[in-house]
DNA sequence: CACTTATATAATCAATTGATTATATTATTA
DNA sequence: TAATAATATAATCAATTGATTATATAAGTG
């Protein structure tokens, strides 16, 4: 595909409050799903929508633990999408929120 | 609005085929809307619409020339954006094509 | 094994979006 | 001033999208 054509597709997915939110969130670290629910405080079936996007465009690393499965960022070989990321403040704070009985 | 907001709304209207190649057309120079037109090879209606939506977020600039009205980028103090748009190669060699009988 | 917890998938639906068609506006020119 | 060229706007419509609701799968636990 063409480049215009591929980074349009890439901005349309991080065109979105909540997805680009979730990349935000894993900039700081790995988080599973019942964590991310918590964070964006939406449901659990939305959110795993979103990371099934994210995840289908290797936007996200997904690796079980358990009976939990974290999310991560795989932007190493993508740089446009680092710098977008880059250019927002961390959600860090607000993931002291985080009840964190994940394990 | 709150950045990650801000920034997943830029990147909606980018996330867009027709109007990311706008925008990088308009990385070379000002062009007029039938330039646009004939280098997208799509209708002038549809054109102007996606031309409406980037100048509403202050995108583009705007200014008549006689019966012809020139948009240029308006990214000057949207350092984001130049970094997408930077990443993108030229159309430079389409725009020859381009019959250039606007004057 | 039954029960619970974490997650995914499928179906549905309302809202949004991009393109088209038709019409209006504005400037130029004969 | 009538005709034309460039552009904008409005209305319509089909396609896409995001959220929700319901259900399925998979892993841990008593």
């Amino acid at each position: 595909m063409d480049p215009i054509n591929e980074m349009a597709e890439t901005l349309k997915l991080l065109g979105d409050k909540t997805r680009l939110t979730i990349m935000v969130l894993l900039k700081e670290r790995a988080l599973c799903v019942c964590d991310i629910v918590e964070l964006l405080e939406t449901s659990q079936p939305n959110a795993s929508q979103h990371l099934r996007k994210l995840k289908a465009a290797r936007l996200l690393n997904e690796t079980r633990k358990g009976q939990w499965i974290y999310y991560s960022l795989n932007i190493e070989d993508k740089p446009h999408i680092q710098m977008i990321l880059g250019h927002l403040p961390s959600l860090k704070e607000n993931m002291d929120q985080l009840k964190n009985d994940c394990d």
